[in-house]
DNA sequence: ATTGTGGTTTCTTTATTTATGAAATGACTG
DNA sequence: CAGTCATTTCATAAATAAAGAAACCACAAT
């Protein structure tokens, strides 16, 4: 960080508004801090192929890891590694039984951010 | 890489499967694999606390690069660095008038993923 | 109890990525 | 030509992240 450059407000608020209306409504309608760093996350754990192919093979049915392994084509270990990832933002859940862990998707939710995210690339 | 360590086919190919017909589902549902890796770039452009707040300021009003740096707080370059980058996956466009650049979100599908993103971390 | 298996976790390394500032450049206006 | 909005090139410093190896846990069967 440069700390002879103490840039601050006063640089700042030099820039001129060319829409002041527009710029407020913009700072209002602004959501929760907290809350644009949790969606962020929750993209970034969307943003790998990897985990985008669970999601597409969950899409439809719940799948065990060893199978989810088979899929993909990669060792046990690292569709537990993704897991865990996509288990923190609540992408997928789990049920046990016996040894066996079946995952699904969390929620409705993540069927439309894959399902629409999917329209939106393939789309034109 | 580990060259010693031939790692392909063979190996995989010892797990068992323990739903041989899930699995089989799975695979022929696998989305395009070039579809998977632009999906992949969108989700990664979404995935930054400064662009999602572009989209929060874009999502109900067009912008110019000079009011999203006031909005955000930060230099005209890092506002236009960040722009190029979601041109790039189609969450922005712009019309020009003069000198000015005024910009918006692409398409409808940005804003779902915006909302249904944003209802995702805030529920529960 | 011991063995085998599905799954998870810790640790580590390597590689990649990325955000952003500075400064040059473009494009338009007066 | 001077001034302004915007873009771009270049560069750096920092953060991230994917995945293998190996240890470990839980459960089932012998």
């Amino acid at each position: 960080m440069n700390l002879l450059n103490n840039n601050s407000l006063e640089d700042i608020c030099e820039i001129r508004s060319v829409n002041q209306e527009g710029v407020q409504a913009a700072l209002e309608g602004m959501p929760d801090n907290g809350d644009i760093l949790s969606l962020a996350d929750t993209f970034k754990v969307l943003a790998d192929p990897t985990r985008l192919r669970i999601i597409a093979a969950l899409s439809s049915q719940e799948l065990c890891v060893c199978d989810l392994a088979l899929i993909l084509n990669i060792t046990g270990s690292a569709v537990s590694h993704q897991l865990r990832i996509m288990r923190g933002q609540r992408i997928v859940t789990y049920r046990k039984e016996g040894k066996i862990a079946y995952y699904t998707l969390d929620d409705e939710h993540i069927e439309a951010l894959f399902s629409v995210g999917l329209k939106h690339v393939t789309e034109r």
